[in-house]
DNA sequence: CATGAATGAGTGTTCATTCAT
DNA sequence: TATGAATGAACACTCATTCAT
């Protein structure tokens, strides 16, 4: 009874979400430049105007919608850094597992493409606040993991600029292995690249003693 | 003198790379989306309508500029390489910096920018040959180095796997260092970085016999 | 009243005709390669973008409005036949006047020239639509009054060629002498000019005993 | 010797008129609208300021290639009608014979097209001169013939109607049937089609008595 | 005579945004 | 809350025409 004059409210509540949700597949699948209110409205089943009763305009829509999915994506790191096991080299290779599982899923791969690339020109704000959380959390977090085992690593050691390497190297190896539309003939496999970086990274830090 | 009576000046020679370089400049400051071709023509100094003289749509207008500044760019790598000294541990180094420079100027971050970012999704092939010029042939010169020497390496290496370890390094850092806007503070010196990238690397691949 | 403080008014139901009949006019008066959409838009009072809200281009509203004009001038000939007296010559002469009277009105002109002239060359499609229904149907019509009355016609007459002869006498005919813009001087009365028409034609056709 | 540096003197009294045949093929091809002054110089094998030193504008070249075909088309009538038999039916036949087989020839199918179609909005002087001429003259010809046989011809007939008629018919028939891309299943075969109009005319001009 | 270079004035089309309901 | 209708501002691209050589 209610549902046939009230056929709009059904999802008031709900509305906003899934604009959002449709603004960011079709943000993933055409880029920020080739999105039209349009397609939003279309794939969300609402109108144009209604999009601009939740959100004050166009940018304002894809910046909370990237913003949206960025705390998603990003919790739950401390968590399970908590969970991981003793041992510095045992969880810093724990760590990386975790990183590169998640930075090779196709679904980060559409979303970093996005905001790595077109947002960084359309919305630096947006990109800043990607780059903090995705990239320089990571680096802090190796970093933390370096600083609790120094008797370990080769004196004079710069933990902060070896964490960036670190992390660079994953974040850029993922992404052109696996996202990546070129190299990908002849290269190794995904599981196989991480080994080969950890062991270098590892191997390149520890104090040479240990070596024995 | 004649400027003044003449309606339009005649400079044929000169105007297609005069109009490159405007689009060059209009996409490195606005980037591709934004770039419009009434600025590019208002920077060269001309009408649209000539724009189309030389070049046939505005994406082929963009296309010809940026790999026009590719193979200026990329050019003098192979002769760079000749001329460096032996060993190849100097090699490496003297490589590796002479990509870091590259990699850390002004220049580079914004025509890498543009092309990473917005011409991925506007003008896939363009960014295809970008990586495999400006990145691939990168790994294969760290690849070449190594596999001549291989008995100074750690056995079993997987080169491949390692020199895109090394160049995705390098290349992800450089960018967040030199043009991120982000993270730069209590970062590193450009070249403390640099060198802590080359120590850990080399340290990692080299064979543990080599450390007493 | 309300038409001061407005920015633009709403008459959702009525606009798309109003733009059809606005094209249509337009397009009568310069014909298609002269119709420019802002010129459309203005005499319906309306904006550019608002006719690409309805159509989906300046040849889908081109070509709407002819054929929403179309039908509206083709319908009614079977009507009008039934109404008709009996007998071939007579049905046959009430027929032809019909038409003559059509293709005689000024509008018809106006219509016939954009559509057989300019819209052969750029849409074929609604050009050939036009020919087949304006056209091509009377000369069916005129075949099967023929037909009925075989007995009264001469014998071996070619049925089909005769009708095609009599319909392409009277549409150039109609065309040069009511909207050609030459040879109107020293030319017959209209009227006059039908009836020597059909006075060859029913003289060549009928038999020849008949003439008694 | 003089070609190498008088090469483009070479012919320069002939090049008027490949302009013209130039600026006739693409004519007829592609009709007036899509005429580029472009493609007429490309396939004259000139420039396009060289179309502008030897004519005014694109309308003066295409008002001049028109004439130009015009005068060549109209020509050699009166001749061809001065050789033909005595007789009225028999000068009326071939004579319409004659008209037929040029109305159905595939070159005065695209140049009708032109002129008739687009030319009488674009240019409708050239449209009247064509008119005139192509179909005018040929009026005033069967209206000739049939003058000089009075005594043969019903009495009252009006001669100028008459003529119109015969001519319209041809005309429009041959139009349709030969260069229609409609129409034309069914259709009877082009000579088949002349003898049915002739047998029809013929027979509905002359007088009764005769048929004994 | 001949031309490459240059331009002005359009012209169709798109899209984020807002009004009136 | 929800929307169909309406718009302004831009933008890529075209083409006849002319300048300077």
């Amino acid at each position: 009874m209610t549902d046939k004059k009230c056929r709009w409210h059904r999802r008031a509540e709900s509305r906003p979400e899934e604009i959002l949700q449709a603004a960011l597949e079709v943000l993933g699948e055409n880029g920020y430049r080739a999105t039209r209110l349009d397609d939003v409205a279309a794939r969300a089943g609402v109108t144009k105007p209604l999009i601009y009763h939740y959100f004050q305009s166009k940018d304002d829509l894809v910046h909370r919608a990237l913003e949206w999915r960025l705390v998603q994506i990003l919790s739950g790191m401390r968590d399970e850094l908590d969970g991981m096991e003793a041992g510095w080299e045992a969880r810093l290779r724990s760590f990386c597992r975790w990183l590169w599982q998640r930075w090779c899923a196709p679904e980060w791969g559409r979303f970093h493409r996005v905001v790595v690339s077109e947002m960084r020109q359309e919305a630096p704000d947006v990109y800043r606040k990607w780059i903090l959380l995705a990239y320089g959390e990571r680096c802090k977090v190796v970093e933390e993991i370096l600083q609790g085992s120094l008797s370990d690593l080769r004196p004079g050691l710069d933990l902060n600029a070896s964490a960036r390497f670190l992390i660079a190297g994953l974040w850029q190896t993922a992404q052109v292995h696996a996202h990546g539309d070129v190299l990908v003939e002849e290269a190794p496999a995904l599981d196989s690249m991480l080994e080969t970086i950890l062991g270098i990274f590892l191997a390149g830090v520890r104090r040479a003693s240990e070596a024995k």
